[in-house]
DNA sequence: GTGAAAGCGCTAACAC
DNA sequence: GTGTTAGCGCTTTCAC
């Protein structure tokens, strides 16, 4: 029950704790080769293993960050848990999971536990519009990673924002409807409310003109629902905004989808009016969760770079965690990918 | 930068550092009620949040509890999480979040290095049968919660295992479709290698018993695949039974799958054999994962109440630790829940 | 009712 | 190249 303490390793191998600290620490140089094998093989004997919170206690310093979610019970969000966990492995460092249920006052107070736990980096993924409730933190010397979150003019200085490029999604997504062929598209969302969904739709709108269609001939299909509020929301949202679309005198061929779950709602409003997903009616999602791909008829969608983003976070994290000072803010918009699946085809006649 | 220490607020309030460490540890009643008043207010002006470090490396005890998954990206672990998550905040606790990603090894290395963490409870949802990877941690004191993962025979002594009754679940779900009027039932699983699988199979056998049909009249269609391995894969080898299901002279009215996506697989199936899921032939899911609901149609399915799993695991993990000694194990089996939606109804003629 | 002081296990000067 | 030592911030026993 009693752990081993860098003492009795000292003392077994017959040196001081400062040599055994120093080998632990990376300064292995600093003592003869065989005092060094002695050590190692002390330390193996007994199965030492350093207490961390002494470690922290001393140094300051955690090998913790700190992930706040909206829900790992989302499967958006799950997915990027694991790789930032992942990602944080690498290079030695745990991940504490936050929910924060899109209360943004549970959000706040996480953030805060963080600090006074002694982590001094955390990735949040806020579905708040304003940052200042942590800016206070941050000002103590937080460091934060922003993700799926664009950079705002009044975020705090040194705030760190890690998304894709939005506007450039939905606009391959756009444009590979039109390159199929496709003149009659409607874009799906709920209000434009979030920086996220007005660039989704500013991709979808500059396609559009790229392709020589006027934005006003398409359909935008305002709802009341909040972006990724609830992945029922957003299927029904979908469903309804299907059945709305395609009851016109010129429906859409071809649907460009705020995000994989409104699409999936589309599908089922596409199927509820006697069409087939993928022949008569194209559909596009985003974000490429999981269900995406086991969908019946597997979906077209823009994914997000996920291990990517997640390593990217970790990096500045890392840096700056170990740099210590205050860092200037920086953004970083990661380029998504169209991947094709068969919920897309040229359009009918 | 530098945070307030608790001798900083000591000397403000012109108290000793006891005084004030008495008042965060709930002996206020101690000190007269004035001096009290103007020590919380102290700690209210400074802002003082005690460091968890000093506080751990003093008592030897975390506030953080270890949670080890498969991967968070699956929405069934995702979703649990999620409610381990909440029902660890009420009691005070934080998760640290590990995602085995099915690698024996890492799963122990992660045990090992909370462990060392000074983490002294773990809820492990581990894929292996066996649990002796573990039992040296256990040894030194460490407490374990098995979750979703039937007690054995040759565990470790002090392992409390939290898991739904899958007999039960998969009897009601069998008995369903035998209340609906089914008589050729057909189970669909991949090897009945785990616990769990064989018990669902079990539950299938027994409720055809009930219902006055003999279990060789069933089908199971054996596969390679492992519980849970990968999403995709239960989808397709559920696919792919109900491919060679339905071509028998003899199809199966009613299927029961192994899990949730097992069962949409299966759904593809059908539809893929031009036949209708709800209607033509019944299918069941197991789990009630997120995309259940979404799903078209909506999914029939057992539900895990994971809100109570995870409290479950919650208070064992915290009477043990707060405990400290040595505390025998025990097994904690839940009652699942049938949910009803589109995918079953009576067998046609 | 309050304070003084020891020490949890570790790191990093600094001394030798 | 190796050892000695002073704390990191906190809790808790033991005096007063």
């Amino acid at each position: 029950m009693a752990e081993v303490t860098i003492q009795q390793v000292a003392k077994a191998a017959g040196v001081s704790t400062s040599t055994v600290s120093n080998l632990l620490n990376g300064r292995a140089h600093r003592m003869l080769p065989e005092t060094r094998v002695r050590v190692e093989n002390t330390i193996e004997q007994l199965g030492y293993r350093p207490n961390r919170a002494a470690r922290q206690l001393r140094t300051g310093r955690t090998q913790t960050i700190g992930l706040v979610v909206p829900s790992v019970g989302n499967p958006f969000w799950g997915s990027f848990a694991r790789q930032l966990e992942s990602a944080a492995l690498e290079e030695g460092y745990h991940v504490l999971l936050c929910n924060s249920e899109r209360d943004p006052d549970r959000e706040r107070r996480y953030i805060e536990e963080l600090w006074s736990d002694g982590i001094r980096g955390v990735v949040l993924c806020s579905s708040l519009p304003s940052l200042e409730h942590v800016a206070p933190v941050m000002q103590r010397g937080l460091h934060l990673v922003a993700f799926d979150r664009a950079a705002q003019a009044d975020d705090p200085e040194a705030l760190v924002s890690i998304s894709i490029d939005n506007a450039v999604g939905s606009q391959l997504a756009t444009a590979h409807l039109a390159d199929l062929g496709h003149r009659r598209l409607a874009f799906v969302s709920g209000a434009l409310g979030s920086v996220n969904r007005k660039d989704r739709y500013r991709g979808f709108a500059n396609a559009l003109e790229q392709a020589g269609l006027s934005v006003d001939k398409t359909i935008l299909w305002p709802g009341a629902s909040d972006w990724r509020f609830g992945d029922v929301e957003s299927a029904e949202l979908g469903r309804r905004a299907a059945h709305e679309l395609l009851s016109s005198d010129t429906p859409p061929t071809g649907i460009v989808a705020i995000n994989d779950m409104c699409a999936l709602g589309i599908c089922r409003g596409v199927r509820d009016a006697g069409l087939e997903v993928g022949t008569d009616v194209s559909v596009v999602g985003f974000d490429d969760i999981v269900l995406a791909d086991l969908y019946d008829p597997p979906l077209t969608t823009v994914r997000q770079p996920m291990t990517e983003m997640a390593a990217a976070a970790i990096t500045e994290l890392k840096t700056r965690v170990e740099a210590g000072g205050p860092t200037p803010g920086r953004s970083l918009l990661l380029r998504p990918e169209l991947v094709v699946r068969s919920s897309t085809s040229a359009p009918r006649s």
